[in-house]
DNA sequence: TATGAATGAGCTTTCATTCAT
DNA sequence: AATGAATGAAAGCTCATTCAT
């Protein structure tokens, strides 16, 4: 038996640190989520932070609890998006099956990311915006999953299922032509995430050209 | 006989007016050229008009003698970039061919412009940075030739020589990939523009999937 | 008994919120009149944000926490130098007598407020630097005023207790004459605002001639 | 007989050299009017003096032939504004008969140069825009206005044709209904110079109060 | 005499960041 | 943890003036 039983609960005026660490929590993600979509949506330089605290009744300086500077939430902007590429790569990795379909696998995954506002934040925010130190960690991002469909397509291309190309060329065609996605993807739109994902899957692998 | 002849040539010190307005013209063209450059290096809002004039050895001062604000340069630097992919549509609209074959020449002629300063200022550089105006008038340019690309794929498909697809997804897939050369394209990389053109044709025409 | 003699009081580091509003009113205050001081003094073209800073004490930014722009510093100036005008207006009209009397009244009242800071402003800062919509309202402002001093001229005329004459144009000649007190008033010299409303009241009223 | 009769009259490609001075002074004249009116319509230190050079369809540095600084061609017009003042303080201390007329006279005068383009330069026209040598020369002028119009009032009072009164203080009052002419005085307006003199010399003469 | 171009000095305003409370 | 206030470091744009032609 606990304390509990014993003393009765009651509303304590201070809360459990548990409480606490969650609410703190709960903030920062809010300010990540709305300076996500104030970037997108604006540009990062063009979004002040006053308005991002604005949106969330709160103050310019109250974000300096959370986040060391401007620059730091953005960062944090393109490592969500990144952390989230990634695990559509890691799935395309363990898809079974030949090389192409690994890709196809990826591009169903990374058409979904785009739609998402941090997926966006990836794109759509130039990262000559940020400060030396953070581009190169951005762009590390960027080289990492640039390396890893190429390793996929390279696959493709080794068993076969790929047609014989130039890989680097290739992947840059493909990831392009996502990325773009991020500029256009309007969730009131025609079309969803999953269907547009289907349409990249097909065109992508057998081209816009009618077979004869 | 004229009279150069008896009194002889002689350099004047006072130029031709014609000579003048092509220094003008000259002069102009180098303020684009350099602020176009830095815009797409650095971004528009990170490039400051100190920079581009001390590049050009002159002053902030001056460049306004040439244009009347930052921003006009900007917009000046689209629709340069925007006349060049018009060329390239119009030669794609006359090419004789099934629809198939006049995307594939629109293809190829994006491609080589998006290698070009003034065609990555079209995507590189953020059209929100602009005034509401000016944002319009740009967005305008891109939303034709948007249009432009999506009749010559319907044209494609209607004709046969384009499998059936949805016009509106399979325009932005095409675009976007192409767009994105903007963003890797190297000049001292081991492709060329016409090169990185034809494999996009084929990438895109045929896809990556080997024929079974 | 409070506690207040149990516990003895003591200096707070925490200052009164009522104390913080105080404050800033106290501040912006400052910087209304030390700016309307510079305005009447150097014009308001040539006052510096960065001189009014200084003569506060503080930066130029700062200024920025109390007013929006210069202008908004100005187009307070103006405010309060026509509130003070309206009470002479309004004390004026209720003036018991006649309506030379209640004319009398407000040459008094106006030609005190001409001989503060903010009155001068009302004459001596030229509206015309103004934006076109601050303008208007500053317009505004004067134009009420001289229709008031019109309808008290009128009142008189009715009444008998002035003589017959054009309203506009004397309207327009006592207030040129108290406007211009403006431009001449000097607090060190020979004489009071109430002394030149005395002198004025008498001059307007019965003129310069002697009575044969 | 003179040679024009022997040798024929023509018209020479090389202007005689009265001619030329006469066109010089007709431009340099014309430089003077268009400013002045603009001085007067936008402020002295709003107007460009590009817009000048443009109302005059010359260029900017063309205004340099006839003017050292657009600070001299602001002393000239208050120069020509007190030229025309001197000449009604002239007349009226030629004037014959008691003080009163004599100042009678000066109003009348003042009254119809202040309706003039030139003469509204002198109140309407901030001297705290000059520097402060010309400041010094400008404020020259109108003390000498002041000390011949305080003359003409204090030879009233000795003669009786004016009530006692302090002088300064009347002479202020007088200057400042009539300076203020300048800032309201319409051209379209219901009544023209001459009519709006004899007003103000009837209402400064005998006042506003009906006699009993 | 006239001009197109260039210039330098200046000024308001913006905004991320810091600080005292 | 939060805030109101303050700040410094820009940056774009203006305009009288000068200069080469």
């Amino acid at each position: 038996m606990g304390d509990a039983q014993v003393l009765g609960e009651f509303a304590s005026p201070w809360r459990d640190p548990a409480d606490r660490a969650a609410e703190r929590e709960a903030k920062r993600a809010a300010v990540l989520r709305v300076a996500a979509e104030m970037f997108v949506a604006r540009g990062y330089g063009r979004t002040k932070l006053a308005d991002v605290a604005s949106r969330l009744k709160t103050t310019k300086a109250a974000l300096y609890t959370y986040f060391e500077s401007k620059e730091a939430i953005l960062v944090e902007c393109y490592r969500l998006g990144d952390l989230a590429v990634r695990e559509g790569v890691a799935s395309a990795e363990t898809t079974a099956g030949a090389g192409l379909e690994k890709v196809q696998r990826f591009i169903r995954c990374y058409c979904e990311v785009m739609t998402t506002t941090f997926g966006k934040c990836l794109n759509r925010i130039d990262d000559r915006e940020l400060s030396p130190g953070a581009r190169e960690l951005v762009r590390g991002y960027k080289r990492d999953v640039d390396q890893l469909v190429r390793r996929l397509i390279a696959l493709g291309v080794a068993d076969g299922s790929i047609r014989p190309c130039d890989v680097r060329t290739a992947t840059f065609l493909v990831e392009g032509a996502i990325n773009w996605i991020g500029f256009w993807y309007d969730p009131n739109g025609p079309s969803g995430p999953a269907e547009i994902g289907e349409r990249f899957v097909s065109l992508l692998s057998d081209g816009l050209a009618a077979r004869k």
